[in-house]
DNA sequence: GTGAAAGCGCTAACAG
DNA sequence: CTGTTAGCGCTTTCAC
């Protein structure tokens, strides 16, 4: 019942197995006659070739890993997908693996993953202080293509595929100051990536490059607790002296500017104009229309799992310094 | 480099392979102190066991596909996202693919992993009125455990988890009456899935327990294309015998109706009181907030992670009448 | 153009 | 408690 098998398909035929196995690879040196009728008989039958038995023999499958941070937030979900639709078009079968920005969590995936299962990898790493050595060790002892998104390990060399974080974000801060920000504040994180900190030196050079004076107070602080945040925007916000611009380099933190705004009754943009870097699909609909900042998210996930076929593929390591960089996208609404 | 294996291990030891297969197996059948000793070099060594060579000997492995249609929906992120808790938990690997609600994308997949490369399948079917033949054709010469969530196939015996949608609905919809919607709408796909008709049962029912006749002009029809959608509710909210309440049972109605409102400068709640069927996490930041229905998405992502395990692992087939039911969770805000 | 044979790395009888 | 042995299903030299 559960499948036949390459000796059977042989017997069947008269032929030997390694005459079915180079057909079915359609070599060059099996008569195009004999690869019909191996090629018929095997759809009849509906044959599949065991991939555990080919890869073990081969030493290598056609599967790869997606180690991402989340997936409940539209720019992963989006680059997912972008990865999926070359992954699929390739016939690679694609895992996913979700860190949930732990650190312990991503560290025992990519241990796990040392077993062989798989042929390369497309990573976006989680926060955390304890840098990459993890990812380099992990190299060395398994020597797969990989190839990082978005949240790359700068110090690292592998291939990346990014976006324009630093010119991009430079723009949006130009706006939010041309629109009348007198004070524009940035949210970071704890221990920025360097994603983050491009992000971050884009809106402190847009604040210089228009005569505004870059401070402590032009930046506040957020963690990975969102309860914590909205108390401490919260605060912020009803001080005397509160920001009247915000440049959110991450989705969930524009999330809870609004939230806040909408709490202590500040008037977006009047009070306070935003801008949030997201993938939201309903930014034009929110309570006012909030400005984005968008990744090409789908386009990020594409490039770089074609990058990682083609290393795979080609043993191209030579493409190991590549760095892919896509453009952001601005959308000003109300909220500016 | 590339990882050393138990011929190696067991010679350095001085065992034979199988006994150091035993010991990795943590089998009975072996002292606590040879198991100590295997234990101890394979640490030493890094060792991972082959997962090609032990599926293929023992005809089958700890990986499992997920099959979904879309990945950015708030939804099905967050079943994956329950889904991945638990496998990763139990050490299985989770294959994703996404059908765009392509049929013959679905019926491709479930062809490809006729390989074997799996040992079970958790599945949220794709719209389309051609029937569910491919899954039970799958299963007839796969014999895999399946288990489907949300988008279930009615007809199929299969375990499923499902919310309670046709409760859910008919609650839904009082909400919509009591608030004073005269003629409520419900949106409705062109080939409605099982999980839809319980939303439409339970829109329907509470019309009539509330004294409403339930007509041709309770329903709308959309396809997938969102502009068609748009021109098509639009158009209808212009008319003279526009709705006065909708009903929008998946996520990106909900959004085309209000951006309908917002073009067509109706006001919500006053013109038009809307309820939707999501899972988005900005629904409280709309303009009006959105009042939502939203289905436990992570639980029964879980529940069907564990249902699938529990079938895998104890080749417990027993359970293949099992149907899971999760609450449903109304949110009212103002957009009632 | 085709076949024989070795073996990828592991597990599971079966013997001892 | 440990070892011997026979494959799992496939690919790949190497002969013919």
């Amino acid at each position: 019942m559960k499948g036949i098998n390459m000796i059977q398909l042989a017997k069947e035929l008269g032929l030997s197995v390694s005459t079915v196995s180079k057909a079915l690879g359609d070599s060059h040196e099996i008569s195009s006659t004999t690869k019909k009728r191996v090629m018929e008989l095997a759809k009849k039958y509906n044959y599949k070739p065991n991939p555990f038995a080919s890869n073990l023999r081969k030493k290598k499958g056609k599967q790869i890993a997606v180690i991402i941070p989340d997936i409940v937030n539209n720019f992963f979900a989006l680059a997912v997908d972008g990865i999926e639709s070359v992954t699929m078009a390739k016939h690679y079968d694609t895992f996913i693996y979700l860190t949930h920005e732990n650190l312990e969590r991503e560290k025992s995936v990519l241990e796990h993953l040392e077993n062989g299962l798989i042929s390369g990898l497309i990573i976006s790493v989680c926060t955390g202080r304890e840098g990459y050595g993890h990812f380099q060790q992990f190299y060395e002892s398994a020597r797969l293509p990989m190839v990082f998104f978005d949240r790359v390990p700068d110090l690292l060399q592998f291939p990346k595929v990014i976006s324009n974080n630093y010119e991009s974000t430079f723009e949006s801060t130009e706006r939010l100051i041309k629109a009348g920000s007198k004070r524009p504040l940035f949210i970071q994180t704890e221990e920025p990536l360097y994603t983050l900190m491009e992000r971050r030196r884009g809106f402190q050079d847009a604040l210089v490059a228009n005569g505004i004076s870059f401070t402590d107070e032009s930046l506040i602080t957020c963690s990975e607790n969102m309860e914590d945040n909205y108390l401490l925007l919260k605060k912020l916000f009803s001080s005397r002296k509160r920001p009247d611009g915000i440049f959110a380099p991450i989705e969930k933190f524009a999330i809870t500017v609004y939230q806040v705004c909408r709490d202590l009754k500040l008037n977006i943009p009047k009070d306070l104009k935003v801008i949030g870097m997201t993938n939201l699909r309903t930014a034009a609909l929110l309570n006012p229309s909030l400005s984005t900042l968008s990744q090409p998210a789908f386009d990020m996930g594409r490039e770089a799992a074609t990058l990682l076929l083609k290393m795979i593929e080609k043993k191209s390591y030579a493409a190991a310094n590549d760095i892919i960089v896509l453009a952001n996208e601005l959308t000003i609404r109300d909220s500016v």
